[in-house]
DNA sequence: GGCGCTCTTTGACCCGGCGCAAACATGGCC
DNA sequence: GGCCATGTTTGCGCCGGGTCAAAGAGCGCC
């Protein structure tokens, strides 16, 4: 509970600029939890009691619509603040946090960031920034929603995915937890089915390799290529 | 130029929670620029000198790509920040601002934008919220165009629009600048010609009335059933 | 006050990718 | 090691809406 080493949250973007002294007196008020695979960290809709930092694990950030479909926000990775509804003035989570594997988060209570950010004002200006390339992301996405076709569209997906939680493997690059065609989908705007089709014809042309909840890109300047649109 | 009146910026929520004695060093520090119709006020990749609140009339934020197709981000109305990329940790603007109508906007240079953090702190926080806010916007947009289909797309965006830019008439609420079909297109990923179609047949039910860059909507009940999916 | 540019409407055609359905693989669990 | 749940592949038909084309309509400008 007690007593988070700092080693642990080194190049955590969030803390960049404040002094050891400081992040030590922030994780003072931090617990780390455990979440086990499939548990949910928080819930859309759920009042924001806490904002976090992932040390261990994935988790899947999506939303639901009314109607039952999920759409996934995004992937966090270790090192990652997520969940700070608080900080930008929600009072609930706009959407589902879910560990894809076994992790772990650093906690704080979300009534704590008023006075965490008044005696640490680098916390704001660092949340800001992370916050601000979330936008870009979004923005991103948008644009390529508007005016990509889905192939296009999952090429970028993957090439992100494999940029952000990419590992490096002998024969290429392989998203570093399981992700199902489903997911892929639900990132892209389209069906299971249709990433289904695509995966397998970029298979056969040695692009990428496929596996149950397992993608593995083989050639990503080819795939890159793919994205931006050369014709093939 | 200088000698802002404080009264121009009564209701700015970037400046929510800030003394009067503090917004007055900030406006102190501010230029007052005029942009007629059809110039832009920065563009897309352009060096991030400036941040801006809009005092008067409105902008068109673009996103332009590769292959020359514009998607608009959002419109710009009075009492908004804008062009903050700095704050975000960007270098350059990644997008285009355009004045729809003669505008005038209070310019900072962005390199005024750390020291006048440090000296309001609130400044941090308020920013945070406002791209907090917008980063909402963007993942309801993509939750939008994964789910929907284009006619509810384009029934959403009409009512956000009619809800930050909207002046309301005798018979319904007029988007207050001038809108072309192709905008709205932009907005939605679609295409003119299906926006121009769902106008027309909105009209013919009298949701809507339509004309040369203009939009009234009649019946913002019934739009929002449609928006919302309500089987007619 | 008329010319021309920009914006809008409307028609006809066509295709990317979604929906539905069913078979098939894989791995966890008992 | 076999069963079951979950994930994946693949075929087929269809349709929303994009594309191409061309004809109106409104407005600003000279």
């Amino acid at each position: 509970m007690a007593g988070v080493d700092r080693s642990l949250v080194a190049g955590v973007p969030v803390f960049a600029g404040l002094a050891p002294e400081q992040i030590d007196l922030l994780l003072q008020e931090a617990q780390s939890v455990r979440y086990p695979k499939g548990t949910n960290v928080f819930q859309q809709d759920e009042e924001a009691h806490s904002f976090f930092i992932l040390l261990h694990g994935h988790l899947r950030v999506f939303k639901l619509t009314p109607d039952g479909q999920q759409v996934v926000v995004r992937f966090v990775s270790p090192g990652e603040v997520f969940g700070v509804a608080m900080a930008i003035g929600r009072t609930t989570y706009p959407a589902t946090a879910q560990a894809v594997v076994d992790s772990i988060a650093l906690v704080w209570p979300s009534a704590a960031w008023p006075r965490l950010v008044a005696t640490h004002p680098g916390l704001a200006v660092n949340t800001l920034q992370t916050v601000g390339s979330r936008l870009q992301d979004a923005h991103t996405r948008v644009v390529e929603m508007s005016t990509e076709q889905v192939e296009r569209r999952v090429a970028h997906a993957l090439l992100r995915l494999a940029e952000r939680a990419g590992r490096k493997v002998e024969a290429g690059v392989e998203i570093d937890f399981p992700i199902t065609r489903q997911d892929v989908a639900e990132m892209t705007g389209t069906t299971l089915h249709t990433v289904s089709r695509i995966l397998t014809a970029w298979e056969a042309q040695g692009l990428v390799e496929g596996g149950r909840q397992r993608i593995m890109i083989r050639d990503p300047h080819k795939l890159f290529l793919l994205a931006e649109g050369s014709p093939s």
